[in-house]
DNA sequence: CTGAAAGCGCTTACAG
DNA sequence: CTGAAAGCGCTTACAG
């Protein structure tokens, strides 16, 4: 309401709209004192463009969608921080928004960015049977995926992280130690692109070094009884050495061991995928696969930029995972 | 690029722009068959309206603007989802940028969405002395501060915390449990208001259980090696039961302690505020004073949008903090 | 019930 | 170097 208006700037510097806005961007030649004149006017009314109106001839809104499922979550907290704050740098205003890993909140926040005119979107995508995002991939403004892929939507860039060096780290590690067999937990959540890779790569690896019969894979469901039932199905396969491909299921085992009489890092030895602070704060530390999140958060960003700026043609890019020993992984 | 306009739609639907505009708006009165072909045409054609575009003629973009210090913590990270989801679901975007506790930053955001020309913001203030704060508090729009308040910016409302009644309720359990002197670990931000008052509220309470002479105040800067001499010193003071101000020094006391001989809950009881996911994980468990943070969120989203609505002048509010006892807080 | 016209705040050829 | 005019995609009186 009353926003200061290019008019109003006009009108206290004395000259027309149009040489204003040339000022302004700086666009064509302008006389010093004409130049001064409009900065001490823009200065006096506190005169900030509008850069909707902007838009509306110029196209760039230097807006971008980010959506991620959920920010309460630590390692996507972490990932949106680092892609806003590119972004912002970059000199572009990011609207969030979180699926939940719901399809259908995806697709209304991609219709509401949509309907915003934003230059862009960057998203962890939730399935590939998405209206929204059909529309939004149709409509040739760039896109990039980071954390995971979309089956079915193969054209779009993609920043994800590489499971293998850091699952082949642990997995050696674990070896060295004199484990002889070894589980994955691969969690609950089974259409997500990511996590079937990370097991399907630790089935790989494992085999190779343990032989397949030393090799256990199990997968929980969302409830906490039933990591607890996992671990005991584990224990009585003899296997005392666990990763996780899931953190909260890690997570949950922390914390169920806790109150029970197994020592972590003695007893059974835990890796977990994911960084989290929390890994570091408990004792004994527990062991982790690090996906560098603040790599992929800001090479997705860095990704999109150029994009934006028509660079090239977008290549999807993997970072490494790094497996980060602790003392949650003992001897055999 | 690209993108359908409202021109195209009133093409295809063989009828004129305006009447397109009142169908879609539920404005004035339409035939049911116009209404019907303008629909088939959106469908058809997968328009999307610009909001912006239509901001220009009726104000509202429809956008808001969210500040926060830091979505990387737990903290704010659930604020921020409680207010951008209960702002996405009453049909508003949500612009996010973080200050990093930085007034600069702070200003840098401001200064973007005020281009954006967003309908209000909501926001965790950094310091009073920010020119784009001003600057947005002149324009008149709808503005609440969430968590804290800023000093001297005394007419915007702000949902904030109430520390009494957790701080009371944990005091009386510290007392009832046999406890003769208590600390209080005030964290090192000196100038947020919020843990000014935590402080201040502490010591009144506490003095009138334990009297002056058993109450002990101590604050730390931000390096671990600071947290550990503090817990040293209350040691050395005779006190056994600590309530933590500030989380991320409980977070560091907690990691201190477990590579220490000192078990909480035994030799050293303690509290913490925030309720965060990492202290019901630990073992044992830490005490909280929980600040209900999505409350917080919700309320601040709501009051913005009865604003935004016009309703009545709106007025602060306080939740109230709660007490949650767990293992952490022993007997003396 | 519907259409033509003006205008929101800008930028950008087009003249001068 | 500067200004008048058109137009970006909409909405909203104003006529009919």
């Amino acid at each position: 309401m009353a926003y200061v208006t290019i008019r109003d700037v006009a009108r206290r510097a004395g000259i027309s709209v149009s040489t204003v806005s040339r000022a302004l961007n700086e666009t064509g030649r302008i006389s010093p004192q004409t130049k001064a004149a409009v900065e001490r006017a823009v200065e006096e009314l506190h005169y900030i463009p509008d850069s909707r109106a902007k838009a509306m001839r110029s196209l760039s809104t230097r807006t971008v969608g980010l959506l991620v499922p959920d920010i309460r979550n630590g390692y996507f907290a972490d990932l949106a921080y680092a892609i806003q704050d590119t972004l912002f740098n970059a000199g572009y205003c990011t609207f969030i928004g979180t699926s939940s890993e719901s399809a259908t909140r995806q697709d209304a926040f991609i219709t509401s960015i949509l309907s915003q005119r934003i230059d862009g979107a960057i998203i962890v995508p939730q399935g590939e049977q998405s209206d929204a995002l059909r529309l939004l991939l149709g409509t040739k403004l760039p896109v990039v995926f980071v954390d995971r892929q979309a089956k079915g939507l193969g054209g779009v860039p993609v920043v994800d992280s590489n499971p293998e060096p850091g699952l082949a780290a642990a997995l050696h590690d674990i070896q060295r130690r004199g484990f002889a067999r070894v589980g994955y937990v691969s969690g609950p959540v089974l259409d997500s692109p990511s996590l079937q890779e990370r097991e399907s790569v630790f089935r790989v690896i494992a085999a190779g070094i343990f032989g397949e019969e030393n090799v256990f894979v199990e997968s929980t469901s969302f409830e906490r009884a039933s990591c607890e039932s996992v671990l005991r199905r584990m224990h009585g396969s003899g296997v005392d050495a666990l990763i996780f491909g899931y953190s909260p299921d890690a997570v949950s085992a922390v914390s169920l061991l806790a109150d029970s009489a197994v020592r972590i890092g003695r007893d059974i030895s835990i890796v977990s995928f994911d960084d989290l602070e929390l890994f570091r704060l408990t004792s004994p530390q527990i062991s982790v696969i690090s996906q560098q999140v603040q790599e992929i958060g800001q090479r997705g960003a860095q990704l999109f930029l150029d994009m934006l700026a028509g660079e090239t043609q977008a290549a999807s890019q993997r970072v490494d995972t790094v497996y980060a020993p602790r003392a949650s992984v003992g001897k055999a």
